[in-house]
DNA sequence: GTGATAAGTAAGTGCTTACTTACTTTCTCA
DNA sequence: TGAGAAAGTAAGTAAGCACTTACTTATCAC
């Protein structure tokens, strides 16, 4: 009776859309995926923490696998974050160098912090040698390189950047912003090292860089 | 009988002293580990690739967690590798400034390149936010920003570098070689997005930051 | 109201896990 | 040479794992 009782008070409360639930186990595989990640979560805890029974994560997600899959394939390919390139339109136009590394780091720094379970997702993935790890590197990044390269290039032949490999400095620069946040996120976080704002660290790097390609 | 006999030569074979074992145990357990992670390893494939039974493992190691323990204070604590700090001071001492930078960033490269697992290690238990890893940051990385953080403020008393914190240079800096290590060792293994050799990088990266906080 | 459909679960299944026990084989040195 | 110590194993154990089955409950169009 009591049992009987609750438990109806607690399906009322949480019986949801199978969409809806579908997405919310969803969420919740992904932070636990990106807290411990593939092997160190179970589908026993995503469902406890999502308020179901286990045979629903199961009836949503085939297996653990598909359901990791479609985390990774949500947040790296059909991918939730603005591109960057169009940010960066019209610092390219208008060849302000400054503008457009500051906005590239910026953004990716900003985005890196409101959604870190990301970048752990990425490092669980790529660790665990999982393709989706590797499908979004070869889409993303390799635009970046190219995008990034081409404007490097093209500053080269306007004579204003010195003769420096344009994927080397890529690569530097890159590593100034990946880095950082890496070390808020997983080193660092309560930042004893190097405490400053997002804009202090992009303006940062965007000078040494600049400074670093130019004649 | 047969299998009596194959037993004695493999017994023969593979009989060693204590210590031995436990060296070849914590070797094998260190690649599993890096490569699959804690809980992505099983204490079964360790005692099989060390060919031995799954006793033996425990007979060495009270259990899993103090298995990976010895491991990461191995690693990380009475730590293999050679003290940075000794190579870097004859080039302090005559402030040159690009020896200082680029021999960093090459002995990193190279003691990244060459140990690789340890990489993969320290990104593992940092992601598992296991505390031997908070401990080697805190311990070796404050260090190295302490001593180029004095550095970088002496040279800008001489009035060489520019007045940018020399924490965000470092940060900057470390960034480069470091990124450029994670990205042959997880997403760019081929390299088909930059092909260099360490003293390649180790320049670029070094002149770059040399150019980018000179006056 | 009813019945089809979808949301949900309790209670498993067989396998794998970390770890143990009770025993055998080999080495060492007094 | 023989006894004790050390290296080694086979065969467990209990708990935990991914995943299934057979069933119950709620929703809602008609």
């Amino acid at each position: 009776m009591e049992q009987r009782l609750e438990k109806n008070l607690e399906v009322i409360a949480t019986r949801m859309a199978g969409d809806v639930r579908r997405q919310q186990i969803l969420e919740i595989a992904m932070r636990l995926f990106s807290e411990k990640g593939f092997s160190g979560t179970t589908t026993k805890e995503i469902a406890v923490k999502a308020g179901v029974s286990e045979a629903m994560v199961f009836k949503h997600f085939a297996n653990k696998e598909e359901l990791y899959s479609a985390i990774l394939d949500r947040k790296a390919c059909n991918r939730s974050f603005p591109n960057p390139f169009e940010l960066l339109a019209d610092k390219i136009a208008a060849k302000d160098d400054f503008g457009v590394f500051y906005t590239m780091a910026l953004n990716a720094l900003d985005h890196h912090h409101e959604d870190c379970d990301f970048l752990r997702l990425m490092l669980h993935s790529a660790l665990e040698q999982h393709d989706l790890a590797r499908m979004f590197f070869e889409s993303f990044i390799t635009d970046v390189y190219e995008f990034l390269g081409s404007y490097i290039r093209e500053r080269q032949k306007d004579g204003v950047f010195r003769e420096v490999e344009p994927n080397v400095a890529i690569r530097a620069f890159m590593g100034m912003f990946v880095h950082h946040s890496l070390n808020n996120i997983l080193w660092d976080k309560d930042q004893k090292l190097l405490k400053i704002s997002n804009e202090e660290a992009a303006r940062g790097f965007a000078e040494i860089l600049l400074r670093g390609i130019c004649k």
